[in-house]
DNA sequence: TCTCGGTTTGTTTTT
DNA sequence: CAAACCGAGA
């Protein structure tokens, strides 16, 4: 078995393990998911059938990358010619989910056409019913839409009742108890009469079929193979759905790290990792990965003492043979233009000494605090791509296409079609509910359309219903496109850059076999970034990657650059000073850490200009150094001090042409 | 009833 | 500094 031999005996532990239930806790940079990919290598090897295994992760990404290692790993033992792509089971919870509620939908009361929300739809959803009831009139404020499904979501996700989610997570709209109550009553019967589900029905559906035994079975006996991947990100439900898949745990693998924690926010829980052993009799055998390959020593030492100082903490510490005298730096900068500087000229230097932009990464908490760097790498002409934050659904004219194609797909979808009405000029939001009610009263929606007399002085109305007409795909898109042509050039003023983002969208809607698989497929796995952007670049082109630490979990960069490492950035000053909401945040900034592979750097801008002022003002904040690094930690640290003030600058010195030696003496200058 | 312009508000993280 | 909201004029 030589696929065997380069793994180290938890590893291998792991990968034998037979059909018992098993917990792999995994610590960062471990070998995670090179484990998992042996494992299932191993079962394939040993004969299990990969249609029989079901495989969930925690992003779309995740899953290809999983796949592309197991058909890597298992090439090698096998042969060519085994196609991992025989593992047809490998995806998200949700994307599983809805999977198997189109799978079962008549047998199950749903409309098989139904279409998913994602979470701005559902938002708009929610509006719709916060004005019906009246209670955007009320004379104190009521919470906001995004609030209002924030909290039903939370519900949903936790099994707590709504009372309980209100003290412990919104306080402030505890007043407002029964009000929500029949807020989300209301939004609840709205998306079952539109035939539409929202990112929790996928996993409230599937778990409520669980509770029949019958579809129980029938859905516990299609995989022979349970493994699932980040299970510390997962909450109740899905717990609850595993559970009710095997529950005996035979074949069901979980792997997971309760350090690296960080979706509490969506309702996970760190009990189901905890939980999961003694849930089953005996109880599940447990192997635990310390052994760090990616960080050099310094850098983990560093984050383990950040992390030690947990609450409440289960893993143990990582050690690495990696050894390096290079200890990861903390940088005490004037401001976070100040920082900008600094990093752009830091990725310079590193990229003179042979490392690529791809192989460096800037980490963030929340994508507003790399606007300042954005400019600074634009400026400097720096290649870059930003993952999270600005993603290309909600850009407008992305989701105005998206809403005619919904529309045509599910002609009962009110928020898709509310939309989409409101483009036609001399159309607003008056006639468009009234245009809704009429065709939502009949049995068949898209006739009712057709039939209907143009409405008055409304303009391009033959147009928009000859374009909703049944045809084929993925020509129908392409007729879409054309017809939201003459609307984009009169709604936008950047029609140009808008355009290109639909051409790119009818390229990825083109690979796939009908409307249907593309529109689910596009809600619940998002393409990352609008090309509206400033300068991004072209797929083979090396580049810096921008990312807030929520996007950048599983990943590792040779070098990697925190920006903020302040209080009210880690932890975000919004966390309202909960004790739990506060460990999630050290745990984030955990994750930044363990994330570097030779290079660690933490920036520490001591001056913060408030956004709101009048122009050229100097109000601004000092911050501190964040409160995770205490300051008898500091000893694991490069203290340093940067300023640019010395700093005699080139121009925007363009990329290539860099003098490595002064920037090197601006640095310290 | 629609649109436009001024005012207010609130502001993570993601499937 | 956006986006949502509100009120006046068309």
């Amino acid at each position: 078995m030589g696929y065997l031999q380069n793994l180290n005996a938890a590893q291998r532990q792991a990968v034998e393990h037979g059909m018992d239930p098993l917990l792999i806790i995994a610590g960062a940079g471990s070998g995670k998911t090179n484990t998992l990919a042996h494992r299932v290598a191993h079962l394939l090897k040993q004969g299990a059938d990969p249609r029989r295994i079901l495989l969930m992760t925690f992003s779309r990404r995740a899953a290809a990358e999983l796949t592309r290692q197991v058909s890597r790993i298992t090439e090698s033992v096998m042969g060519s010619g085994y196609a991992a792509e025989a593992l047809t089971w490998a995806g998200t919870f949700h994307g599983i989910g809805a999977r198997i509620l189109r799978d079962l939908a008549l047998q199950i009361g749903l409309n098989p056409e139904f279409t998913i929300h994602d979470r701005e739809d559902s938002a708009d959803l929610m509006n719709l019913c916060r004005h019906e009831l009246g209670f955007s009139k009320a004379q104190t404020r009521f919470p906001a839409k995004g609030t209002c499904l924030a909290i039903y979501s939370r519900v949903v996700n936790s099994g707590a009742p709504l009372s309980e989610v209100l003290t412990d997570h919104f306080p402030w709209c505890a007043m407002w108890e029964g009000e929500l109550k029949r807020l989300f009553g209301a939004y609840v019967a709205a998306k079952q009469t539109q035939n539409v589900l929202d990112y929790d029905d996928l996993l409230l559906a599937w778990a409520q079929v669980m509770e029949d035994p019958g579809f129980a079975a029938h859905l516990g006996a299609l995989w022979d193979h349970v493994l699932i991947d980040e299970y510390q990100d997962t909450n109740r439900m899905q717990a609850r759905i595993l559970l009710a898949l095997k529950p005996e745990g035979r074949g069901l693998t979980v792997v997971g790290d309760d350090a690296q924690s960080i979706y509490a926010f969506r309702a996970a829980t760190v009990r189901n990792i905890l939980d999961f052993p003694a849930t089953f009799t005996p109880p599940a055998c447990v192997v635990t990965l310390e052994r760090n390959y990616r960080s050099t020593q310094p850098i983990l030492t560093a984050a383990n003492a950040v992390i030690a100082r947990a609450s409440e903490r289960f893993t143990k510490d990582l050690w690495s043979d990696r050894a390096s005298t290079e200890k990861p730096r903390l940088v005490n900068l004037p401001d976070e233009a100040g920082q900008a500087r600094f990093i752009a000229n830091q990725v310079l230097v590193n990229r003179e000494g042979g490392m690529t932009l791809k192989q460096q990464a800037v980490l963030f908490r929340t994508s507003s605090h790399s606007g300042q760097l954005e400019i600074e790498l634009t400026r400097r002409n720096i290649p870059f791509v930003k993952f999270g934050g600005l993603k290309f659904l909600e850009a407008a004219h992305v989701k105005d296409l998206l809403a005619l194609l919904r529309f045509a797909q599910n002609p009962r979808d009110r928020v898709a079609g509310f939309r989409l009405l409101q483009l036609l000029p001399g159309l607003g939001a008056a006639t468009a509910a009234k245009l809704l009610d009429r065709i939502a009263a009949s049995p068949d929606p898209l006739a009712a359309l057709t039939q209907m007399p143009p409405p008055a002085k409304v303009t391009g109305w033959e147009d928009l219903v000859s374009v909703l007409q049944p045809g084929t795909w993925p020509e129908a898109l392409g007729r879409a496109r054309l017809w939201y042509e003459p609307h984009l050039d009169r709604i936008h003023e950047d029609a140009e850059f808008r355009r290109a983002d639909l051409l790119q969208l009818e390229q990825i809607a083109s690979a796939y076999p009908t409307r249907e698989k593309f529109l689910t497929d596009v809600t619940l796995d998002p393409p990352e970034a609008t090309s509206a952007e400033a300068g991004v670049p072209l797929k083979d082109e090396d580049y810096l990657i921008l990312s807030t630490i929520h996007s950048a979990k599983g990943q590792e960069w040779k070098a990697v650059f925190v920006l903020n490492v302040v209080d009210g950035c880690i932890p975000s000053d919004l966390g309202t000073g909960q004790t739990a909401d506060l460990e999630e945040e050290r745990r984030l900034l955990y994750v930044a850490m363990t994330r570097a592979k030779d290079q660690l750097t933490l920036g520490v801008p001591l001056r913060f200009y408030v956004t709101q002022q009048a122009k050229r003002g100097d109000r601004h904040l000092l911050a501190a150094r964040t409160r995770f690094i205490t300051s008898d930690m500091l000893e694991h640290f490069d203290v340093t001090r940067w300023s640019p003030r010395h700093a005699t600058e080139a121009a925007a010195p363009a990329l290539g042409r860099v003098d490595i030696r002064a920037s090197m003496r601006d640095m310290w200058g």
